[in-house]
DNA sequence: CCAGTCCTCTGACTAGGGTCAGAAAATGGA
DNA sequence: TCCATTTTCTGACCCTAGTCAGAGGACTGG
């Protein structure tokens, strides 16, 4: 990171905020304040629960409340108890709220002709695939990696859709009970661990490692959420595996994947993998890998990582 | 301008106030509030009067003059009157304002860190490339382009400085006497016309047309500012000259140029001129340019161009 | 069935950021 | 000289966005 850099950065924000926050304000709290409108927003066309809402807003309970007071009393909402658990209160669009959202949607859409509208067919799509560019570095350095226990309901949600896409993309379909399916003991220390990675706090992959005393350290079960690909998570997962394998003693990592999940092959490639004899019997295993690692040299999260990408779906069942 | 390209706009304008917006309130809002830091940062270590900051800032008198005397409180400003303009004020930072505003700066640096910090080298690249784009173009967005009299001193102001510059860039070095200088009429309304560039309303360059009735229109000292180039703007000139000329009912524009001036050929080939023979004997020309126009079509303004992109330094004297 | 917890709401309060209408001083042109 | 204009300052306001401390209804485990 160096001085350049940080020079072109601190531009780039200059820039933006100036000429997207003033347009931001501009066109979005033209009738209505900013957090109104957000909410608005936020609710969506379904309704949402008030708990959700502060939650994903970030918003105190007590500002919420008010806030949907006035919505509710301009008519663009209605708020009622659920059903199941009358303490919860879900907010539903009245057709008011729905036209108000949709017209906040069109003025979201002329800021975003605003910024292009000067440019030239050439330099708008340069400019798209540039912020496509940067948005896209940006989210991947938001997302958080964090261990948790694999009963955890992130965890579940990442293993369910993890073997529900395997299911799917091995050529001979995918049966739990017929594979070497770590437990969840394995998982959880001190005999492994799993990472799950949340984006905005929703969780968008997991990667699960083992940890026998006295052999190899072990990649399992790593899967990136469709909508997360392409923000290099698995290569930051292997990064976080290896410094945590490494920092536990090992001196070797290892992997076995299914012909099927091409991207994440080429990824174990680029990421320092070499090809080995199978050294286990999971039946719906085509390649074995392996790498050696090194001793812990810097903290894990921010050690720098080999350059290049790659889709990723993931080590083996 | 398509919808992906909206959406996609969309989506950074979300990731980028989201992400910068939160980071930037967090670091530069610690102490002081961030009105009093935006202006503590514009008043520059040289000071500034009290009346540029107003415009710069786009803020009411009432509002500075009482950011202005918190500072002071504080002891972070003087403010003084100018001896030449007693109304005038100038505030200049004292010794304990200057060291705030290097803590300002120092954490504007934090800021730009924590960006780039979760990423690996190879996505710090990436992102900081982006991010140049980004701010080029918006920058380039933001430009206006304004019809001014010859003796406006921004119009002055550009003109010295294309003297200036091809003074220094003619293999001959150049003397107005010796050329065919267009005097201030020839470039008024309605015998031609002077544009201006302007970016956050300081100029940042000139272009000249003439509209001799009966006669091909024609282009004189185009000139960008050093700062402002890369930035398309010698095309934008050239399309809006180009569209002012056919709105005058001409179907032919032509230049002379000197041959130092190689970014700016390659943009008259590029843009659609053909050279052709000398058509006049401007003694500091090598080469001189014709191009068809058509009949206008659409507002000169928002009328998109060929694509490419050249240097700026431009129509002959 | 009851004690503790969860969820939402209310009232009271704050800071920041900004607008508006003059007032006062300095200047410039007729 | 006098009057209009420029520049700054002051006081009186406003709204938004939020925080904090409870109150009270709804649920849950023992």
């Amino acid at each position: 990171m160096d001085a350049a850099q940080i020079e072109q950065v601190r531009r780039f924000n200059r820039t933006v905020t100036e000429r997207v926050g003033v347009l931001h304000d501009h066109y979005l709290g033209r009738d209505r304040p900013v957090g109104e409108a957000r909410l608005l927003w936020e609710i969506g066309e379904q309704g949402q629960d008030v708990r959700r809402l502060r939650q994903r807003l970030g918003l105190d309970s007590g500002y919420v409340s008010r806030l949907l007071r006035s919505l509710e009393a301009d008519g663009l909402v209605t708020v009622q108890p659920q059903p199941e658990d009358r303490r919860v209160r879900t907010v539903r669009l009245t057709d008011a709220g729905l036209a108000e959202r949709a017209a906040l949607d069109a003025r979201s859409d002329e800021l975003a002709g605003a910024l292009l509208g000067p440019l030239n067919t050439a330099q708008r799509a340069r400019l798209v695939a540039a912020m496509a560019e940067v948005d896209r570095l940006l989210t991947a350095a938001t997302v958080t990696l964090d261990i948790v226990d694999p009963h955890h309901p992130d965890a579940r949600h990442c293993l369910r859709s993890y073997y529900a896409e395997i299911q799917e993309r091995f050529e001979t379909g995918f049966d739990p009970t017929r594979s070497l399916l770590p437990d969840a003991a394995e998982l959880r220390p001190p005999h492994g661990l799993l990472l799950i990675a949340r984006l905005h706090g929703e969780p968008v992959g997991c990667a699960g490692l083992k940890l026998p005393p006295g052999a190899p350290a072990e990649v399992k079960r790593m899967w990136v959420a469709p909508d997360a690909r392409g923000l290099g998570l698995g290569r930051r997962f292997l990064a976080e595996l290896e410094a945590r394998a490494a920092k536990h003693g090992h001196s070797v990592l290892r992997l076995d994947t299914n012909k099927a999940l091409t991207a994440a092959i080429s990824l174990y490639h680029s990421y320092g993998f070499q090809e080995v004899a199978a050294f286990n019997d999971e039946r719906y295993a085509h390649h074995w890998f392996e790498k050696r690692i090194a001793a812990p040299l810097t903290t894990p999260t921010q050690r720098p990582c080999p350059d290049g990408e790659a889709g990723s779906v993931g080590a083996g069942p």
